[in-house]
DNA sequence: TGGGCAATTTGCACGATCTGCAAAGTTGCA
DNA sequence: TGCAACTTTGCAGATCGTGCAAATTGCCCA
């Protein structure tokens, strides 16, 4: 259960980033180590994918996994915590970005449904895993319940940080409270990403929140 | 992996309904091999709670709970797929109610959000399981991720129950695409849910709903 | 009331998941 | 090169969850 130290760890940008980098990381090329470990992540879910797309999740064991990509299967618990895990590649999701600091502030726009709207586009837009990586993830989550039940948990996870985020922007005297706010973002999240999957991957993510936005202002007014 | 069956079970108004009724079960009493069934698993539910708020999820064996309860571990897992189903008492919430067949044919107020809201409410005022249980298994659940998840894994099985629902009732054509206005329901559901849990259990699912989608509406429409 | 029938419980064996620990192997850097 | 820090790996072990068959229990009818 490592969920609560990672989320811890956000508050670190970019976890490779040691208190005191080293000369090849300050000149924007990652060490060796770096290099491996991430290559090994990478194998790990692209093996991962590949399997349970063949065999199905249950049918695909943390063994053969490990063996397909050539780690043992105590370094696949080093990665991961759990098979699931594996599969959605989650990684704490910065939510310390400028859109999120321009959010907070007031901005773009000054409208807190257009705001919010940006806020989600860009969130989208900037996935801390490769768009091919997410697009394979969300493909088999819709497919296996247990994987979707695991993405929205992650989602919630973050949803402390969201409230934050909502709390700074509307400050001591919110209109609207804030867990509501950020609840709302979520949802929009999601149902984004569902809809993105459905055209299957194609589009940008702004038109399909912006969509989104625009079904669901017409379900909540007509 | 019992999901699948279960949803095929909803089918059945009552599960303990046989084919053919006993006279005791005719006479409105329960035979006592019911009786101690449903004994049981509240036994084995109220244990799991028990020990889960004193311990933690994870520092509770699935050996504990039944000694606790008295049965053998074999028949834990005879009532429940596993230790967090035990925690959240999950069992098939009947979609099948007068209120979903009102809303499926366009009652009752005609209007698509009222009649939503309405729906929302009706199912959250017929919990299966109790609202003291219902209760604690929330508050449990809102501290431990993985029950989250599990929780909202359960929630997206009755997925397709609702998008059925609301293609009934929306028609050939559909003013709104029945899968966003049924993840929109299920939202709602979540949203009521967990302010109903952070009011403390207060107050009833009528109002949580209209408040909650009174903020919704706002938040849209400002 | 007793016995057949069906449902339920139980013990047991087994495969899979996941963790802690310490040894062995790699990388970084002076 | 050589030390320090990091990573991988094997291994033992706790727990979870399932299939199977025997024992137990409730149900119903003669």
């Amino acid at each position: 259960m490592l969920h609560l130290v990672q989320q811890a760890d956000v508050s670190v940008d970019a976890p490779e980033q040691d208190e005191r980098p080293t000369l090849a990381e300050l000149a924007g090329a990652l060490g060796l180590r770096e290099r491996k470990k991430r290559a090994r992540r990478e194998a790990l879910i692209e093996a991962t994918h590949r399997l349970v797309e063949r065999d199905g999740l249950d049918a695909v064991t943390v063994e053969a996994i490990c063996e397909a990509a050539g780690v043992s299967v105590r370094t696949f618990f080093n990665y991961f915590d759990s098979k699931d895990d594996a599969v959605l590649g989650h990684t704490p999701w910065p939510l310390r970005t400028e859109a999120a600091d321009e959010f907070a502030a007031g901005g773009p726009t000054g409208h807190l449904l257009a705001d919010l709207e940006h806020l989600v586009a860009a969130v989208l837009d900037d996935p801390p895993m490769g768009r091919q990586s997410l697009a394979r993830a969300l493909e088999l989550a819709s497919r296996e319940p247990r994987l979707l039940a695991k993405h929205l948990a992650w989602m919630e996870q973050h949803k402390g940080q969201l409230v934050e985020l909502v709390e700074r922007r509307l400050g001591d005297e919110p209109g609207h409270p804030p867990d509501v706010v950020a609840a709302f973002a979520m949802f929009l999240t999601h149902a984004t990403f569902m809809r993105w999957d459905a055209a299957g991957g194609q589009g940008r993510a702004p038109d399909h929140v912006a969509s989104v936005v625009r079904e669901l202002r017409s379900l909540l007014t007509d």
